[in-house]
RNA sequence: GCUGUUGUAGCUUAGUGGUAAAGCACUUGCAUGGUAAGCAAGAGAUCGAGGUUUCGAUUACCUCCAACAGCACCA
């Protein structure tokens, strides 16, 4: 007797080995009609698997969160063999599933185009349509390897070459297709009717390695309802109009040019927003007690020398000359200039800890194809600060800072935030017992405030471990913003000391610490979390007065003046125009509040309110209105 | 940096082996308009840069530059 316990708890008992689709049809055709796979004892297996023990399984139907993955990765091997056919020369890589779709690489002497993108999705739907089984086999090692070198398949003979010498292979037909594969796949090519689209290609390194050849990676996404992909396809639409570029560009915010690449043109409204963000984080600094200082951006050779970014960071440094040829370099991080600063004078353990900020304006020369709009650039500007501070202070400094930075995210409308803690990697300077103590306080912290994270193992600096705070834009893509690091380097090979409670030179740690990161992609990521319908006080147009005609146009100018005496953003348009059409165009630029004035408004000494988003029109009078406009406007 | 795609007026796009089209924006008239585009006229582009083929290249080919997507990189 086989007992298989059912997620309800019931048990049901066999005479015989069972397989999960029999399972499936033994408890309703239509449950076995939408069964993909089986969880056996929490593991995810294929349905036409023998089970001849007792366990407990879960049926995977096409409702089950995990349905997706499992017919995305269906999906790779269908495309894959559709390439082939197509391309019978092209050797196949790996095809994983990936958030929203599935991938899989290719090495063929032609490079497909987007125009093929029909041909292969035709040729997909045949092989849905032939509804060939997959077919699961455990193949020994040298079968396997003869298998693939015999096909030339080299990638998958490389796979195998890096698997465990005792690790079964299993191997996925569907007809003549063979596939290495660890699985689970469903029934057959066809067995779920899924859609799918072809999205974009582009090269990607095997192994993911530089050095290695590029391969080409074709991107697919895949559906269970036809309605779910089409949602996706529309998402994804909506999504691009929230670009930070194409909204740089709209609302004249920034622009960038060939004669500066990586380097921000920042345009009066732009730089308005900037400007904002800048004093907003100002004030939270100076209320955190952080002292700002600035500091050179062209410093000479030997400073970086010392520092050691000379040797492990100079591909990425513009360097240019000074006199006699001097090398200067354009400061890619304000690190070594503040300690100049610390050292000035001596230090007592009483100045600990010691909260330097500035505003760096760093360089850093990026390669070219990292670069995007305002996430990835060559000049930026960070909210940089370093905490000197002994090693006990760690902990309570890396509690506040994350409650600064939270409190901060939560004022510009981020409340999820992706943390990372990444600790020790193998090359590292200093002893375990400072690494544990460094680690402990940075994990300590985060546990403290009760703030959700990922482990980044290893990810660490050479010189400590640290905390990424990540964002994301519009489309998901991920781009580091607040940032802890704890350096014990840095402080000794510049020679920062203080002198402690017994009189003895001690070398401070150093928190490398940055909250929105660098102001340039942070303000991208707002621009893209907002769509550019700012809040009012981030906002850099807050108010558009505007007449209805030209009998309004002296009543327009005195609240215009209003306005501007009560530092609100407000500006004033009496074109002779109709007034649907600046509404519209004032709309469209996001303005969050448009005031209109007629006639009647006139002689009343009232506006007519209609704020962004809204049709409403509400009328009040001119004093009630300006002081509420102003009363929402503060900054936070 | 690597692979692929793209590059036409301020913006968005059409198009062609014989120096180019449209909408919006802009300028000027007319219209004086009550909450998302009033009417008309005008001006505006050596088609990313350089080269090759050609009688002739914005169009084909090559090189470069930049942008976009992804990969790699992000101390």
């Amino acid at each position: 007797m086989i007992n298989i316990t059912l997620p309800d708890g019931s048990i049901k008992k066999y005479s015989e080995v069972v397989s999960g689709l029999k399972i499936a049809e033994s408890i309703s055709q239509s449950l076995a009609k939408n069964s993909l796979v089986i969880k056996i004892n929490n593991k995810l297996q294929d349905l036409s698997i023998n089970i001849d023990y007792d366990c407990s399984v879960e049926i995977i139907t096409k409702k089950s969160p995990e349905a997706l993955d499992i017919i995305r990765h269906d999906a790779a091997h269908v495309m894959a063999e559709a390439v082939q056919e197509i391309f019978p020369k092209t050797k196949v890589a790996i095809g994983p599933t990936i958030k929203d779709g599935f991938y899989y690489d290719f090495d063929s002497d032609v490079s497909f185009s987007p125009d093929d993108f029909k041909k292969i999705e035709k040729k997909m739907s045949q092989i849905i349509k032939r509804n060939n089984k997959f077919v699961r086999e455990i193949w020994d090692r040298k079968k396997a390897l003869k298998f693939f070198e015999d096909k030339n398949e080299i990638y998958k003979v490389e796979i195998i070459k890096s698997l465990n010498e005792d690790e079964d292979l299993t191997i996925y037909k569907q007809g003549e297709w063979v596939d290495l594969c660890r699985g689970p796949h469903s029934i057959s090519t066809g067995f779920i009717n899924y859609s799918f689209k072809i999205m974009k290609i582009a090269g990607a390194y095997w192994r993911g390695n530089s050095k290695n050849k590029m391969l080409q990676r074709i991107y697919a996404t895949a559906w269970i309802k036809e309605n779910d992909l089409i949602d996706y396809i529309n998402r994804i639409t909506e999504a691009e109009k929230r670009d930070h570029r194409k909204l740089g560009n709209e609302l004249e915010l920034f622009h960038i040019q060939e004669e500066s690449i990586g380097n921000i043109f920042w345009h009066p409204k732009g730089w308005t927003l900037y400007r904002i963000c800048q004093e907003y984080m100002r004030k939270k600094l100076n209320q955190s007690n952080y002292k700002e200082v600035r500091t050179p951006s062209l410093i000479d050779k030997r400073l970086w020398e010392e520092s050691g970014h000379w040797e492990k960071f100079r591909e990425n440094m513009f360097i240019t000359q000074g006199e006699d040829e001097k090398p200067m370099a354009l400061k890619p991080m304000n690190c070594p200039a503040h300690v100049q600063i610390f050292k000035q004078g001596i230090k007592s353990y009483r100045d600990l800890p010691y909260r330097m900020s500035e505003f760096g304006s760093c360089h850093r020369n990026e390669p070219s194809g990292s670069l995007h709009g305002l996430m990835r650039v060559r000049g930026f500007t960070q909210d940089d600060a370093h905490i000197f501070c002994t090693k006990d202070q760690i902990n309570s400094e890396t509690e506040s800072f994350c409650k600064l930075l939270t409190e901060i995210y939560n004022d510009f409308g981020f409340t999820k935030i992706n943390i990372r803690f990444a600790d020790r990697p193998e090359k590292r300077a200093g002893d375990d017992s400072t690494w544990d103590q460094a680690e402990n306080a940075l994990e300590n912290a985060i546990k403290a405030i009760d703030l959700p994270y990922q482990k980044d193992p290893g990810g660490g600096a050479f010189y400590g471990p640290k905390l990424d705070f990540v964002l994301t834009d519009t489309l998901g893509r991920e781009w580091q913003c607040g940032t802890l690091q704890v350096d014990f380097v840095l402080p000794e090979r510049l020679d920062a000391s203080y002198i402690d409670e017994r009189g003895s030179k001690v070398r401070p740690v150093m928190l490398h610490r940055a909250i929105l990161g660098s102001m340039e992609r942070f303000i991208g990521v707002l621009m893209e979390s907002t769509g550019g319908k700012f809040p009012l006080w981030l906002a850099p147009i807050q108010i558009m007065i505007t007449n209805i005609s030209e009998e309004s146009i002296e009543y327009a100018k005195k609240i215009h003046e209003i306005c501007i005496n009560r530092n609100l953003r407000a500006e004033i348009d009496i074109r002779n125009e109709q007034l649907n059409y600046k509404i519209r165009e004032h709309s469209n630029k996001k303005i969050p509040i448009i005031l209109v004035v007629g006639r009647n408004e006139m002689k009343d000494q009232n506006v007519s309110i209609r704020r962004l988003g809204s049709e409403k029109q509400e009328i009040v009078t001119l004093k009630k209105a300006i002081d509420e406009i102003e009363n929402a406007s503060y900054m936070p």
